[in-house]
DNA sequence: TTGAAAGCGCTAACAG
DNA sequence: CTGTTAGCGCTTTCAA
């Protein structure tokens, strides 16, 4: 009994193949003994439709493509997973991609949209998959799209007058709130290690980490911002540099966790107690931050709901179904550990 | 300028579908001044061959499924950043599945490959996602697969006589070293914190434990061997209980540095400095386990070639590519930290 | 409620 | 080297 198809199925039964499709996808469509009848008889000879040729038919594959920064990054991987869970609930699959940021990658990704390889897709950049030329040139059909984590503005990337539905949390406001921390605890020199110029998730931190010291008068000395990339090599090899600062911070806020470990590492190995000799933080409470010595004051992104709810709202534009609010900014939340902790 | 599809380009430049077809994928059967004009238009038209139709002609997707039981585990990220890149770099696609190590979900991912959404499949688990059914029936074809990270059998999983082409690491070696390690240090009550049962890797892992064990004529307490499943959490809660031994370990070796991070933040939560009052060690070397304190003793696998390999041995079979050796015991490597360095 | 037939977009076999 | 043609497996009119 070797694989079997639509007409072979039909066949054997004596019936004809629209009435086994109908019988197996639009079940409510047929007399309740054909569909037993087909229901029986795919199981029995192990037919599975050949999705190539739904997809033909139908122009829908049932994937979605996610473009993520770097799939290795613990923050990341929550995410993904997330996105994944919530997908196979509705019956859609995840082709990942990893862009490395780079832009060339993204495209090669966003072509498999075009090529109908997926039905839509989930972005974490500054702008869409596509071409420039695609982007602008009115009627052309724009396939779903969804901007995650990486989105540049409050009004969303706008695509021939469309906004692109997004989601993600207030970058500017989390840290914001974050250095304020520091600075109440008597903090006036702290150091950054950002994730990049041009990424937009820490443009909007590091707007933040200059507002918190605007409104506190505080003075930023611009030796003390250290260009990174979220990583944790970037963590440890920025702190070495900002040890060797005359004038030494006494405190540094990664923009990521996993950077944050790395400095950790760096600070313990000049002996620096964490956080008397200089306190330190981090962003997105990463599963670890919490289990480090000591333990990490962050930020926690709603890590589970940013991968549930982008990928929802992607599924319910392939679908076409409305969606209510298509630019979520999902609450972020101020964890304060012991590596702020200093009693002044 | 809407989507345009090969018969509308064909037709704007007075040529047959076939050429076009040709120029595009087969450029030495074409003539070069067919190829160009044809490559031009393309471009100029924003050509994007529609995958969906030439899959359905080609029985092949490009795409590959890939079954993880834990897409958010940190071990697991490593190896999923390198399939990708893999096979990107061989114009392949992948389709992440998260099993959560359920047999149950194992097999609606390998119904994936059935109905011809991947070429083929590879998955952690100890055996093939199909139907015991499928499995053994003669003269069904078994679609290109690879077994990784959870091998059962030596000799590969047997499906109809055939070995299932495998990538693992020697995890009994690997443990038996470590343990080994343990052992020289000195530990005569060495607790274990187990990946389950039902995981391969984690029984193979607890042969190594025993056999370090009897070769050292060391007796193994069963109540020393605590059934946890790789997360952090199980890491953490079951030190609790090992802590409330009567007869305390003086050791503990976790399957997973996830584990090992958890059961070491309940150690730090006791006041009990590692490796002075208990040894700790780890295994997989995730990146982090370099930068906790103390950094973590483990057992590095090559997380990157685990990925990379697989990829390729499963890509070589969907294009019918003659596979060497495929059968692969990848190397391991004892990391020794902080975390086991006691000077007794 | 069911069947017949067209056709989704592409590539491969065959002919010229 | 290029064109003609058939058909991959399915779903969806349309008609009975």
């Amino acid at each position: 009994m070797p694989d079997i198809g639509i007409k072979e199925l039909a066949q054997q039964l004596g019936i004809s193949t629209a009435s086994v499709s109908r019988a197996l996808n639009k079940p409510e469509r047929v007399s309740s003994a054909m569909r037993e009848r087909v229901r029986q008889a795919a199981k029995e000879y192990g037919y599975r439709t050949n999705m190539i040729g739904s997809s033909l038919r139908t122009s829908r594959t049932k994937n979605i493509m996610a473009i993520i920064p770097d799939l290795s990054d613990t923050f990341n991987s929550g995410v993904i997973s997330s996105m994944e869970a919530t997908a196979a609930e509705a019956g859609y699959s995840v082709l990942f991609g990893d862009s490395q940021g780079l832009r060339e990658r993204e495209l090669r990704y966003g072509d498999l949209v075009q090529q109908k390889q997926a039905d839509g897709v989930i972005f974490f950049g500054p702008k869409p998959p596509f071409d420039e030329h695609i982007l602008t040139s009115e009627n052309r059909s724009m396939p779903p799209m969804v901007n995650s984590c990486e989105v540049t503005d409050p009004k969303g990337f706008m695509v021939r007058g469309n906004p692109v539905p997004y989601v993600t949390v207030d970058n500017t406001r989390a840290a914001d709130e974050l250095v304020s921390h520091l600075i109440e605890n008597g903090h006036k020199k702290i150091a950054v290690i950002t994730g990049g110029k041009n990424t937009p998730s820490a443009c909007q931190r590091l707007d933040g980490y200059r507002n918190a010291h605007n409104r506190a008068r505080l003075a930023i000395s611009e030796q003390h911002i250290f260009e990174g990339d979220y990583t944790i090599d970037s963590g440890e090899a920025l702190t070495e540099k900002i040890l060797k600062l005359e004038d030494r911070p006494t405190a540094i806020f990664c923009m990521s966790d996993e950077s944050a470990l790395g400095s950790m590492h760096t600070l313990h190995k000049h002996q620096l107690k964490i956080p008397d000799d200089i306190a330190l933080a981090g962003f997105d409470d990463i599963r670890f931050a919490n289990y480090v010595t000591p333990a990490l004051t962050t930020v926690s992104q709603p890590v589970f709901d940013i991968g549930r709810i982008c990928t929802e709202m992607l599924i319910a534009q392939i679908e076409g179904r409305p969606i209510e609010n298509n630019q979520i900014i999902l609450p972020h939340k101020l964890i304060l550990r012991e590596s702020t902790n200093r009693v002044l």
